[in-house]
DNA sequence: ATGAAAGCGCTAACAG
DNA sequence: CTGTTAGCGCTTTCAT
C-alpha cells in the first residue's frame, strides 16, 4: 500500500510524529523527502558515509540545511549504546567545590563531545539514590561524584549496573574505586615553608574541626616542615573551631594574648585567614611585618577581600576536575586504573606574607 | 567467553542488545522471558496498565525486581516525544547567582518529574551556541537562561525550534519573551527605608558600575525612600566603581574624609561592603553607632564574614528559581503567560545597623 | 487475559 | 550509487 502519490501530502502525516511535529522538528523523513531521496540514502549523505553522487549529498545537505534538521541525539545514544553524557553526583550545594571541579571535567569531557549533567543530592541520602537511579534510567556512560571534604563516604549504590564511578574530592571505602583527592599533607608544608622561608620561626595553626581528615593531614603536613627546620609544633600553638571567619577572629585574639611572640600563623582556611588578619590588625599589629599569614583553598573572593590580601594554598580543583574526565575516559574505554590518587597543591602568593619566597 | 546454553541462549543474544549487556542492563525482553510471558505482558504488567490476571503481574514484577529492571528512559523519551528534561543555560561560572536559582527550579521540577541539566556557557557566545544545539538534539522540553546581572542579553537563538525559554535575573529585548528579575528598585526602598528607621539623615551610596542597570535601579529606590523622607540624594554622595572589597574601602575612606558628617551608608553589594565597614572601623567609627550600613545580595559567606555582620538585601534568588520553574511548566503545557515579573527583595538584618528596625 | 505487530527516528546491513 | 529491510527497547493498539 503506497500512500504517496503526490509529493508529501498523507506522507509527511505518516512519517513525521506528531512529537517531532509540535516542536518544530523536521526528522530525518522530511529530509529525505524534500531531497527525493530514501531515508537511507539521506542518513548516509548526512553522515558522510557510503558512496554516493556528489549531486545526491548536496542536494540531502541542502534540505538539511532548509529545514534546520538536527539528528534526534535520543535515538542515536539508543543504537549506539552509549549516551555520551555522564553525571555529575554532588552534595556541595554551595558550589565552592564542585564549580571548578566541573569546569575541569567539562575541559577534558567537551573535546570527546560528551556533556555532563550535575545533579545535586544536598547532603540528603534519598536524594542521591534518586539521582543515581534517574541517571541510570538516562543510560549515562559514567558518573563522577564529588563533595564538600574528603572524608570518606559509603560508595555509591548502582545495583547490577557496572558504571563506572570516579570519586573526587571525597573517597570511598572500597579500594577498587577510582578516587582522586587533594594532597593536604604536601599543601600543609608548601605553606609551612613559604613562612619558614620568610624568617618566621614561631608559627601557629588555627584551623578547623580536628574530625575533617583534611585538617589533620594539613596539620601533619605543617609539623613535617617544621622538623626538618628543626622546630617543633606545640599542641597549644594548634588551634581547631568552625569554618568560620569569626572563628578565625577569636582564635587569634586568644592566641596572641597567650603567645605573643608567634610571628606567623598558618591557617586551615581562608575564611578562617580573614577572621585571623582582622584581629591582628584590630590589635595594632601589622600583617605580614609583625605576624605572617598563609590561608587554604585560595576562594578567591575571600582572598582577595581579606586586608592585606591572602598568600594562601590554591587546591587545583580546576586540574583535579580535568583529571578526573581523563581517568572517567579511560574507565568508560575499559582501561582505567584502580586507586587513589593525591594532586598536589600549589601556592599563591599574595601579600599576607609579604613578597615572594626569597 | 559465556555461551549459557541452559536457559536462554541464542533468546538472549537477539533480544537482549550488546550494549544493554555492556552496562549489566536487564531489558524488559529479559524480564518478559523470566516471567514466562510476552514483551507487551510485561509492559503492561509493569506501568499498571490494560488487564491482567494478579499472577501473572506478580510473577512479571518479581522477575523485573530480580533483574533490577529500569526501563530505559531513552525509549519513553523517544515515544512520548517529551525528555522530562529541561536546560538551564548560565553564564555565571561562578556560581554565586545560578547555584540558588538552580536549587529553586529543581524544587519545582523535582516533584513534576523533570530534570535539569546545567550548562555554563562561560560567557562565550560560541559555547552557548554548542550547548542551545546539544540541548536541542537532546529534545529538552525547556530552556531557562540565567546570568550574572539583569542586562538586557541577546535572545538564545533557537531556530526553527519553538521551544519555551524563560529568562531568570537577565532580560532580552523581544516582548513576546518570559523575564523574571529582581525588583531593584523595591531593594533600595528597602534598604534605604531602613537606615531612615534607624534615624539616619546623612546617607551616601557606594555602588557598582553605573552601567550596570541593578545599579541604577537601586539608587533609583534609594532616592525614592529619601525623597519621601523630605531628604535628597545628593550626588556626591553616591560614588560608582568595581564590584570589589577594595572599591569599597577606597571609596569609604575619600567619602568620610569629604563628608565627615555621614551616618549612613547603602552598599551596592555585600562585597562592596565588607570593605567599607573596613575602612569605617580603621578610621576608629563605630558600626552602626556611628555609622550604620546596609548592604546587597545577601551573600551569606560575606555578610556573615564581616564585623559586625552585614544587614542586608536578599535578591530571593531561590524564589525566583521556583518562579521561572513554575512559568516554564506552565509554557510547557501550553498556557504560560508572556512578559516581565519583577521579584520583591528582602530585608536580611544582621548587625550592622543594631537591632531590628523601631 | 494474553500475544502479535506496528511503530518512535535513525542507522546499518544487504540488495539491487 | 541508491533503496529496502531490520532492528535499538519499549508502548500501544488490535486481535485472539
Amino acid at each position: 500500500m503506497d500512500a504517496d502519490p503526490e509529493m508529501n501530502g498523507g506522507g509527511r502525516d505518516k512519517n513525521s510524529s506528531a512529537a517531532a511535529r509540535r516542536a518544530g522538528q523536521a526528522t530525518i523523513y522530511d529530509v529525505a523527502q524534500m531531497a527525493g531521496v530514501s531515508v537511507g540514502t539521506a542518513s548516509k549523505a548526512l553522515n558522510g558515509r557510503g558512496q554516493l553522487s556528489t549531486a545526491t549529498r548536496q542536494r540531502v545537505l541542502d534540505a538539511a540545511a532548509a529545514l534546520e534538521f538536527r539528528p534526534n541525539d535520543l535515538v542515536r545514544s539508543l543504537m549506539r549504546g552509549r549516551t555520551f553524557t555522564v553525571g555529575l553526583l554532588t552534595t556541595d550545594s554551595y558550589g565552592r567545590f564542585s564549580i571548578p571541579i566541573l569546569q575541569g571535567i567539562e575541559d577534558t569531557l567537551g573535546p570527546a563531545e560528551i556533556s555532563v549533567v550535575l545533579c545535586d543530592a544536598r547532603d540528603d541520602a534519598a536524594r542521591e539514590r534518586q539521582y543515581v537511579h534517574l541517571l541510570l534510567a538516562k543510560q549515562v556512560d559514567g558518573l563522577i561524584v564529588t563533595a564538600r571534604r574528603i572524608d570518606a563516604r559509603p560508595p555509591v549504590d548502582l545495583g547490577r549496573s557496572a558504571l563506572p564511578i570516579v570519586y573526587v574530592f571525597t573517597q570511598t571505602s572500597d579500594s577498587q574505586a577510582v578516587c582522586l583527592l587533594s594532597h593536604d599533607i604536601q599543601g600543609g608544608r608548601l605553606a609551612t615553608e613559604h613562612l619558614l622561608g620568610h624568617g618566621r620561626r614561631r608559627l601557629a595553626h588555627v584551623t578547623g574541626p580536628a574530625h575533617f581528615e583534611a585538617v589533620r593531614l594539613r596539620q601533619q603536613g605543617m609539623a613535617q616542615a617544621m622538623a626538618v627546620a628543626g622546630l617543633e609544633l606545640a599542641d597549644d600553638h594548634v588551634r581547631h573551631g568552625p569554618w568560620q571567619a569569626a572563628w578565625g577572629y577569636a582564635a587569634a585574639g586568644r592566641l596572641l594574648e597567650e603567645a605573643p611572640s608567634i610571628d606567623g600563623i598558618f591557617c586551615g582556611s581562608d575564611l578562617i585567614a580573614l577572621g585571623v588578619v582582622d584581629r591582628v590588625r584590630e590589635r595594632g599589629q601589622r600583617v605580614p611585618q609583625d605576624i605572617a599569614i598563609v590561608g587554604f583553598d585560595n576562594w578567591e573572593i575571600i582572598a582577595t577581600a581579606a586586608r592585606p590580601a591572602l598568600t594562601t594554598v590554591d587546591l587545583n580543583l580546576h586540574e583535579m576536575g580535568r583529571l578526573a574526565g581523563t581517568k572517567l575516559l579511560a574507565l568508560i574505554a575499559g582501561h582505567g586504573e584502580m586507586g587513589t590518587t593525591r594532586v598536589p597543591c600549589s601556592l599563591v602568593v599574595r601579600d599576607s606574607c609579604g613578597p615572594h619566597a626569597p
